[in-house]
DNA sequence: CGCGTTTACGTCGTTCGTAACGATA
DNA sequence: TATCGTTACGAACGACGTAAACGCG
């Protein structure tokens, strides 16, 4: 067994199986991989992947534990990798940050507009999803931020960023805009409402909001961008829900009213696999968006497999006021 | 990178840095490791040992990191290797068990019996230790058995097996011998105890049960092994102590009593390091010593990285008629 | 007939062991 | 001078890539 094995084994896995397209991904020739991966099966004494004709059909059910298992291997070498080159101060390096696209269009330009001046060989790559999918990304990428309201994220070690609250964007002649006071939820349900896409689900906070007030919300419109969910407020289609973060000086022709207090604050964290190194790179970039949080603590808490108890994470303005100056 | 470099790398460290040793070790020869050594720290790009001359002085610190991380690779490929085994119907191989002396004497025997009827190729290796060592050996065994009183031993999944109780030895013409009922911990502690060295620690179960009603047990003399107490017990010096595992038919010349209900209860467990695949021989000995669980269940939480509720253990008499049936 | 895998084969690189050398206590 | 690590060298093994053959849709 070889790591070049266990690592043309994975190629494959993920290359839906096709051989071919492995090599290309891991720079080998097809032959290569076919024969490692027959001489791996050789050692280990049963096939990994069940055969039709030639190609490969499935993955067989022993073929998965092992895959299992050699992803593990090779994370624990990507490890000692990155160890290696923090360790002797390289300064180049790829960085992918699972993300949504409110974080990705306004909260982390000023961000990696930090890091890239303090590590200009670095490549950023941002990989915006929708709320739910942001996890799924977290084995391919270096680091994942999302927001809850209220529960933490699972999938690795979370750590608290910042606290933000939701905010309504409506046109200056929209009824909400009229009232004296912040409009309360049984205000807001007589409306329609755009917002992102998760607050659909029945078990969002904003549905457990509402429905906590006996009310109904009526979401006629949901997307993941809060460009769209502007867009189509400046259309006249309804009262925009969305993250304060999203709100900055191209909304002037709109109204920003405070959201009813029973709809929760968020907090937007970052979750780091366990056990997981982190390029030098990656944990300044996990500082900027924590200042509260000591940096030598950070590795401690992301090398030590275990949770912490974290400082309360500062609100958004805060934060946001730490970073420009 | 590769395996062999990594396995070196250990062999290294865990040969008290002398290369000659570790290459003997890994069967190779010396000047093999010695050029794999310095190809991995040219890869690395830093030292991994802190040189003295041409020797090895100490690691380096980020060998530390180096070497944790490469020993979890070791322990991954490990994983794979045993699985593999077990896919393929494997036969031999060799079970290290980390156990207290209690158990290996009293307790193991018929089980590992039973066990090598069934896996007669298998090398069963004892290492037998006390109870506050046993859990050092974890890594390099494969599974460790220890007992505590209240507390689930860390380091691992920890499997409960069985509940058992202390119990006296004392001659027969011993003044508590001649007691009607079991002895109160006040009259235990008029007369000199021979029990186990753990027995001594301030915050055993024992020391906890005494000092819970206000008088202290005068441990003459400790050791780790039965026989050695039954011995001295004989010989004059004291009352034993000890698990009733440990009463056999040898000690009819000796009078039983039972100890005080204050003095609590005793859990033996499994300990398996998380993530560790285990043989089919060493799933069947755990088996063995707990019946009760189901050996998919056991599988299923050992690789589930996960505690688990499990039932409550049998008392250790209803596990011994059931393995002598 | 195109796609993808396997087999065959020649070359290159690497590793390994033996042997000699160097340093150190 | 004995012990341990490094360097040097030759042989053998293994991995890789090119080219061709084989099955399958």
């Amino acid at each position: 067994m070889t790591l070049t094995q266990l690592r043309y084994l994975v190629a494959i896995a993920d290359s839906g199986l096709n051989i071919t397209q492995a090599a290309e991904r891991v720079h080998a020739t097809q032959p290569g991989l076919s024969k490692q991966l027959k001489a791996l099966e050789d050692e280990l004494g049963f096939q990994l992947f069940v055969r039709r004709g030639r190609s490969l059909e499935s993955v067989a059910p022993a073929g998965v534990r092992v895959i299992e298992h050699a992803r593990k291997v090779l994370a624990e070498v990507a490890n000692i990798r990155s160890y290696a080159a923090n360790e002797r101060g390289e300064l180049s390096g790829r960085l992918l940050l699972a993300t949504t696209h409110t974080q990705a269009r306004y909260v982390l330009p000023p961000v990696i507009a930090a890091v890239k001046r303090e590590f200009p060989q670095v490549n950023v790559d941002l990989l915006a999803a929708g709320d739910a999918e942001v996890l799924n990304w977290l084995d391919q990428a270096d680091l994942a931020l999302i927001s809850t309201a209220g529960s933490v994220p699972t999938g690795g070690v979370a750590v608290p960023l910042y606290r933000w609250r939701r905010v309504l964007l409506v046109q200056r002649e929209h009824p909400l805009a009229r009232l004296a006071h912040a409009p309360t939820l049984a205000e807001l349900a007589a409306h329609p409402l755009i917002s992102y896409e998760s607050s659909t689900r029945a078990d969002s906070s904003l549905q457990r909001a509402f429905s906590g007030a006996g009310v109904a919300p009526q979401v006629g419109m949901t997307a993941r961008d809060a460009n769209l969910i502007k867009t189509y407020v400046r259309a006249g289609l309804g009262a925009g829900l969305l993250a304060e973060m999203a709100v900055d000086a191209s909304d002037e022709d709109l109204r920003i009213l405070q959201a009813p207090p029973e709809i929760p604050e968020c907090v937007t964290w970052a979750v780091v696999p366990r056990g997981r190194v982190l390029r030098e790179y990656a944990l300044s970039l996990l500082h900027r968006m924590a200042p509260q949080l000591d940096r030598r603590d950070l590795r401690r808490v992301l090398e030590g497999n275990q949770g912490a108890a974290w400082p309360a994470p500062p609100h958004w303005g805060e934060l946001l006021h730490a970073n420009s100056a």
